[in-house]
DNA sequence: TGTACATCAGTGAACGCGCGTTCACTGATGTAC
DNA sequence: TGTACATCAGTGAACGCGCGTTCACTGATGTAC
């Protein structure tokens, strides 16, 4: 039963695609080839004619996770971005949320090459985000950049410690709203630079 | 074989003490139960007589990670706190370092029994570092308490995805540095309640 | 205090199970004529 | 354009392996007398 050219490149855009979500929602031991294979409607013996490893494929999920994210906040800047991404609904659906912060628990024990793909795609959402005027100068450029990476490591950091939480605690929420507020407050009013 | 009732407690507590630092080097699925046994000396049959079941374990382990790192910032101030957890040294040996940071998004994806146990050690965590005074007043004392949870998510996120990124790449390290200086600055000029 | 025996932490083989991976086979597609 | 054949994505059984867990057994400890 062979299939289009069009067809087999659909469904491994499809397997990737799954991949990159069931990943987020259970974790990269947390879901195995056959049910990502089934999740995308095939079974799990041509599982190999589509990727060399399992590896191979966890490092193009988190990448195709990645490039998700940044196309989604392409047209936001980083106060709208904290908004949504500081919330009770990114928290509660990591399956459509942040790849960093459903897996970079995860990445830190996975090999350099899926580091690198970490690395690439939070280098990726920094230049979304820092919306780099070119009439900046080096310094302000640098500060703009390090407000982004700050925002993004807070805001991670609020998710994976409220999503560590039990599902109905109050502590859960208050983390997302003291983090958020705080965000928001640093945005708009930077302290001084060191 | 049997043993001393000392040294059964004795035991059991080694099986305890390996597992949380197994755990926080390579995530709860990254070590299995021979190995955690093995590494405390004794084989793996012997498991069951000290635990219901790996899960049990876990939620032990998590337990006391979380009550050692709340034990060995008992006598310093919010300032030396994020000082040396915010820091290169605490990144490259998770073994040792925090819980939170080691296993919160392992624990997103634990049953309520883990979370739970998290969520206490995030208020302990919380009781000693916001060194209230009993002269505060109530706005005080949640003014604190918000600073202290903001700044742990904050110094969590720094942490966490520094580790996502490969080992030698020049952003682990600048996540860190900005983040650092960041929670530091804002500690000792907070900007005004919202 | 000394003796006889029950207890139970620890051992290591064995269990079923699900995992990642391999393989012979299928049959529609895409190509060569 | 029509025919013959090679290709190769997809199938499903099978592989070895390591996992969590169970079990019959051991033998020093702790207890009862």
């Amino acid at each position: 039963m062979k299939v289009t050219k069009a067809q087999v490149q659909e469904n491994r855009a499809r397997i990737v695609e799954m991949a990159s979500v069931l990943f987020r929602e259970r974790g990269y031991d947390g879901v195995g080839v056959a049910e990502l294979m089934a999740a995308a409607g095939l079974t799990h013996g041509g599982f190999y004619k589509h990727f060399k490893s399992k590896a191979d494929l966890m490092a193009e999920a988190a990448a195709e996770g990645l490039a998700q994210s940044a196309a989604n906040t392409a047209d936001i800047d980083v106060v709208a971005f904290v908004n949504q991404y500081v919330s009770r609904q990114h928290r509660d659906a990591p399956g459509d949320g942040c790849t960093m912060a459903a897996l970079c628990g995860d990445a830190a024990r996975q090999p350099e090459s899926i580091k690198a793909v970490f690395a690439a795609g939070i280098e990726r959402q920094l230049a979304i985000l820092e919306n780099d005027d070119t009439a900046m100068g080096e310094h302000e450029k640098r500060e703009a950049r390090a407000m982004t990476i700050d925002s993004i490591a807070h805001a991670v950091g609020a998710i994976v410690l409220s999503r560590a939480c039990p599902d109905d605690s109050t502590l859960a929420d208050e983390i997302l709203e003291i983090c958020r507020a705080r965000i928001l407050s640093q945005l708009t009013s930077p302290p001084a630079p060191i």
